[in-house]
RNA sequence: GUGAGCGUAGCCGAGGGGUUUAAGGCGCCAGGUUGUGGCCCUGGAGGUCGAGGGUUCGAAUCCCUCCGCUCACCCCA
């Protein structure tokens, strides 16, 4: 018997309802900020994430769908959405469009690892990208967007994590003071970090190790690191977000796990959870990437979001969400004679905007208003021989459990006279 | 990659060596009305008891191995 894969599952009607609503916000909140909808491809070339993310971190060392294709190419099933997004920016000089260009997409992301609650090999990702300005009020922006995202979903007791870990200029030296503040303490650290400190020092902040935690107590802090231009856009940041009167807190273990953010990073998460998948959503400003992509150099912010994660909370916090509406009609039927009147009683109605379902495989009547009643069909019409004789319907509510005979002829205006067609929904 | 828990019909779930031809409930199908749903009653279909091996006269039940699922760690959405 095969199985969906590993990490992956099968999103069944009855969770769509979540999904569909998630979507709906989201397009609605796209319009509401600016920004247009892109579709990038799901594999890329392998490099591009490489790039990008860089060579050091978790996804490229260890989580990537990595695959030669009969080219001979090697390709990936993206891990994120943010270097496709900067890459089509590129690609298609969307630099001569005024900036910034703001870009949201929707889609499935891929990485290998052991599934848990909230993480998946094959899991969707929102994003959405805002290219062409270094201005802090558009990382203010992006924050907003997402809180009032998850708010107008219905989500609360959610907490906003803030911190800037410089630029190209004043993060180096930033990192040479960290690496000689840990020189003595190196022995305390676990293998990870060990191999942190070499390579990706950053990261030692975020471990949760406890020794790892005990050692980090009194490292400098990125934050007063910051050279003057990336200390006034961290505070004019701050100040912008007091204005919007969104809470924030700020963490100055937050570096996030991607190599390419540049001043601003932030995660968006429920209180009180730790540890467990929790992030709903984060992300920050990245302003090398474009020109590392190839483009010329190009500030830029966004943020990522799980849709899974963010279905999760809807349950968790016990939302509702709408359920699809049931079918107008169930065109019920006794005989072949009727049984072809059915046929096209019920493609009439289907033209005319009703949503009408007929039985099918020659089941008794009884079968046939048992399933309308379990698909909660509110209307049924019945056919047998005799309303076939008389060129006649009968019409049943199914609510009240009555019924009437309607001439066939009359069967459209009857069903519109009680606000039954599409011209009323 | 590491650790823990769990695998009995579509779903939930009893049974922990011998009348077990594997309970019960939900769902599905049909009948109780020669053309009428919901409630009720009756019947039916549906299972290599995760897989393989072992112990035993006898294994869903005990042992081993494997696989899968779930949760957690690492890390992230």
């Amino acid at each position: 018997m095969y199985k969906a894969p590993r990490g992956t599952t099968d999103i069944l009607p009855q969770e769509q309802p979540y999904w569909e609503l998630v979507r709906q916000k989201i397009v609605a909140i796209c319009q509401l900020y600016g920004y247009s909808r892109i579709d990038t491809p799901i594999f890329e070339d392998a490099r591009l994430f490489a790039r990008s993310i860089g060579e050091e971190t978790d996804i490229v060392e260890k989580e990537m769908y990595v695959f030669q294709d009969r080219g001979g190419d090697r390709m990936t099933l993206r891990p994120e959405g943010t270097a496709p997004v900067c890459r089509a920016y590129v690609e298609h000089g969307m630099h001569n469009l005024p900036q910034p260009v703001k870009l949201y997409y929707i889609g499935p992301a891929f990485r290998y690892e052991r599934p848990q609650a909230g993480r998946r090999r094959q899991h969707y990702q929102f994003g959405y990208e805002a290219i062409g300005d270094a201005d802090p009020a558009l990382d203010a922006e992006v924050i907003d967007m997402a809180w009032q995202l998850y708010t107008s979903l219905g989500l609360s007791h959610l907490q906003l994590l803030l911190n800037s870990i410089g630029c190209r200029e004043c993060r180096p030296k930033y990192l040479a003071k960290l690496k000689e503040y840990y020189r003595d303490l190196a022995g305390q650290l676990c293998a990870d970090c060990q191999q942190r400190l070499v390579r990706n020092p950053l990261r030692l902040l975020d471990c949760k190790r406890p020794s790892c935690q005990r050692a980090a107590r009194h490292a400098p802090r990125s934050a007063d690191h910051l050279c003057a231009a990336c200390l006034e856009h961290f505070q004019q940041l701050q100040r912008y977000l007091g204005l919007l009167g969104l809470p924030y807190k700020l963490d100055h273990r937050l570096v996030r796990g991607l190599d390419y953010y540049t001043r601003t990073v932030f995660e968006i998460q429920p209180r009180g959870v730790s540890g467990a998948q929790s992030t709903l959503g984060g992300g920050g400003r990245y302003d090398d990437l474009i020109a590392e992509l190839g483009g010329k150099p190009t500030p830029a912010v966004g943020l990522a979001t799980g849709m899974e994660r963010i279905v999760l909370n809807l349950k968790k916090q016990k939302l509702p969400v709408p359920q699809p509406p049931p079918a107008t009609i169930w065109v019920a039927h006794v005989g072949d004679a009727a049984k072809a009147e059915a046929i096209g009683l019920t493609a009439q109605l289907r033209r005319a905007g009703v949503a009408a379902l007929m039985g099918m495989g020659g089941r008794s009547l009884k079968a046939q208003l048992r399933q309308a009643n379990a698909l909660g069909v509110s209307q049924a019409i019945i056919i047998g021989e005799e309303e076939v004789a008389r060129g006649e319907l009968t019409l049943r509510d199914m609510v009240a459990g009555q019924q009437q005979r309607v001439p066939r002829s009359e069967i459209l205006s009857v069903l519109k006279g009680r606000h039954l067609g599409t011209d009323d929904i």
